[in-house]
DNA sequence: GGGAATATTTTCGAGACCAAACTATTAGGG
DNA sequence: CCCTAATAGTTTGGTCTCGAAAATATTCCC
């Protein structure tokens, strides 16, 4: 049986495999979720006002509309997330954290990996979220899924310093509309580099 | 809701995950394998002789042994792999991939991650390949599992030069045997970090 | 020899997953 | 304004994944 010649790139591409198991394969995953769960919560936790939708994090964690369904409908029955239908488009559900949903999020299980992260040298660290950000543009590309990215690096996003208050007011232009701090630093759909 | 204070290391965790997900996300799936059917495949083509065993995968994918038992029967019957009991200790069952699996794995959805990881900029990738194995050694070694890893990067992996021969005999010091290139280059659970 | 440890398989119930069918709502063209 | 897409979600059916626990076979070690 002949292997393939072995390349370094499948190295790397066997680490990432390896770690993104690893990361939920945590011990306790306290109150019983499952890994697609955890992803979920915190997804929902993360995602900026117009990403929270089924469909958005669908296209994050690469699964089919059905799947996600059953997932939300599960973490709702749980009281970990609410449902909240849209008045403009009522076609589209909103997705939020219940209060129970954020206490429970802080025992996430990719928090060691979070960790580890921290521990990482600080221009190893900067560096190594460029190389993934590479990564992750091309693999999204090649499969035609959007990138998801945070507002702060996204080529819509636009400091207004006109202002005479000291803190500029940030907005999105692709939306339109204002963002808060928190949400300036969320995940959005609509990602697109600068 | 109060969100978290948002760390930077939260928008490399998250490329982490959501890369391990797209990697094998990919649209055909050939012959209909699902993700961890390919995970496995990928392993048994990349594990060394003493490697390829269904607990091995297990610890690998952080994954339960029954889950494993029933993956690889379902691609033992789909006749990708074939089990090979061991005749010096007939607990261990060793699996290897046949003809068809090797040709099935060429397929491998993780390819589109692989081809992104060829086009990084040199420095970039090694890198990446050091701050990965950092990651992984540090989340392997909290969830008390092994750490995997090429034999040639192994500190048990010694080179014998004292052969007149051109090319230097390779060998582990941990099970005493010599290695041929291939296994040289193969994934291990028994590596250690040098 | 006998009990502990190891490697794997089996069984069961809950989820994850995809595909396909379905509902509801909105957008676009004549 | 109707009619047809397109979009967002849910439901259904069948297979696979997952963890926990029990079962089997083999080997280790005192």
């Amino acid at each position: 049986m002949k292997r393939k010649r072995i390349r370094a790139s499948i190295e790397i591409v066997e680490r990432l495999l390896e770690l993104g198991r690893l990361a939920y394969g945590s011990l306790p995953a306290e109150p019983g979720l499952t890994r697609t769960q955890w992803a979920a919560l915190h997804y929902f936790a993360r995602a900026n006002n117009y990403s929270r939708t089924a469909s958005a994090f669908g296209s994050f964690h690469a699964t089919t509309p059905g799947t996600v369904s059953e997932t939300i409908s599960n973490l709702v029955r749980r009281g970990l997330l609410t449902r909240c239908r849209s008045t403009s488009d009522r076609r589209n559900v909103y997705l939020d954290l219940t209060e129970r949903g954020w206490e429970v999020l802080r025992n996430d299980p990719s928090g060691t990996l979070d960790r580890a992260v921290e521990e990482l040298p600080a221009g190893q660290a900067t560096m190594l979220a460029d190389a993934l950000t590479r990564l992750t543009a091309k693999v999204a590309g090649e499969q035609r899924r959007p990138l998801f990215g945070v507002c702060r690096r996204c080529k819509y996003f636009e400091v207004d310093r006109t202002s005479v208050v000291d803190t500029p007011r940030e907005g999105c232009r692709l939306l339109n509309v204002l963002l808060d701090s928190e949400d300036a630093a969320a995940l959005c759909v609509g990602f697109e580099q600068q």
